[in-house]
DNA sequence: TGTACATCAGTGAACGCGCGTTCACTGATGTAC
DNA sequence: TGTACATCAGTGAACGCGCGTTCACTGATGTAC
């Protein structure tokens, strides 16, 4: 006797286990991702997994590396084709468009790290589309005129020489520090959201958060020197 | 026989409870806190536990309540008594060194949500205390001069009635939205230094990362419109 | 065209583990008279 | 001062559970001759 299940199943792959493991961490998190309950998903016994996942750990870089090219490649398409600021906006608007529909994912990529684990290089790759895009929006966006802070950019050049080496096309100090402030704003603000710390402070209703972000991004793109329009 | 451990043990109590829970979150991270390894550590049967704690979600209130409150006394008095910049950059050093200084208990508190788990009242007193100096400082600075921002800010007073309703004292909507915007990039840099997210980009050395998040601090005091000094 | 054989995806049972929670209990401590 | 009793902190055994991982196996499929 042959079971139901055995005859309508797609056959097992690495893409389908990755697939059903990414709807387990709606529910119970990177923490609570077990192979057990996965392969119970497929219809498959516990074991079969093993063919094409080493472990449980491996399970969980593959879960983030895919996590980083899906938000990777949302942002670069998100950045439209504008003028710097156009491109800002968009890029930003796409980060937050993706963690919104995959707030687990974002949670598994933003979130406190998994305890115990340690990303191998091949995650590190994907990590660095985003950053890549905002780079690439801050030399494009061409000399900064003073608005104040140089003497703190100055002073901190040294310990953002790594990001400056990575923004490249030899940035004024003052760019590179805005450029990295305004990194971690972009996603500490899109953290807030998600993880619903800005539930007592903006109004929830869709629009109003919208609004808000787009507010946001605005502010952003002033304190990078973006020119207007 | 009465075993070595009984003869030594301290009484048991709530508080010796949450503080080897505490040291469990290090090892484990909020998912992996058990009730059986802390009564274990604490040399005593995990049914002994329950005397003092109802449920492995109480003790996670518990640590959560007792996080924000130990975060929150540091920044009161870690933001002195001076003009609102030196409060402000008080606070702010506050918070990163908490964090830097309880990464796991950070983590609880300002990483990705534990599924599952709803924060009960009780905590949320305990939240507010960190954005209540905030508040308090971008009070007391008085008017802000405009900075540009402005109908942005304007489209956004809306969505931001209730953080400008927290701030009290009436103020200017660009105020109001630089305000939640500086108080979302605060956590967001924190975060991403205590979930190693710079490692890339900002020069690891104690002192490198310090320099630089007082430069960030002095940014954060511009965009907030800070009188100098 | 037909047989023999290798491949290999998935099975099923088992391992040893730790977990949260319940429950009847023991035995020391402190109070009442 | 001495006895009887109530209190209650902590015990120990048990419940039912799900987990990661291993391993010898079955049986369908495809290839070689």
């Amino acid at each position: 006797v042959v079971s139901k299940r055995t005859e309508d199943r797609q056959p097992l792959s690495t893409a389908a286990i990755v697939a059903v493991a990414r709807r387990h961490l709606v529910d119970h998190g990177a923490a609570g991702l077990s192979l057990r309950a996965v392969a119970r998903d497929l219809g498959v016994v516990s074991s079969a997994v093993y063919r094409y996942v080493a472990t449980r750990d491996e399970l969980l870089t593959l879960l983030i590396a895919e996590g980083y090219d899906a938000l990777g490649a949302a942002v670069e398409a998100g950045q439209g084709e504008g003028p710097p600021r156009a491109r800002f906006a968009g890029a930003c608007r796409a980060i937050r468009a993706w963690a919104l529909k995959n707030p687990h994912e974002y949670a598994l990529l933003f979130g406190s790290p998994v305890p115990g684990y340690r990303a191998p290089e091949a995650t590190t790759n994907a990590a660095a589309r985003v950053p890549a895009v905002l780079a690439a929006i801050v030399r494009d966006a061409g000399g900064r005129e003073g608005k104040g802070g140089e003497p703190q950019a100055a002073a901190a050049a040294a310990a953002l020489a790594p990001a400056a080496a990575f923004i490249g096309g030899g940035q004024h100090p003052t760019r590179v520090l805005e450029a990295v402030i305004v990194w971690a704003a972009i996603f500490g603000t899109v953290s807030f959201e998600v993880f619903g710390r800005f539930d007592d402070s903006v109004a929830t209703a869709p629009d109003a958060r919208a609004t808000f972000f787009d507010a946001c991004v605005d502010r952003w793109a002033d304190h990078l020197g973006l020119p207007p329009g």
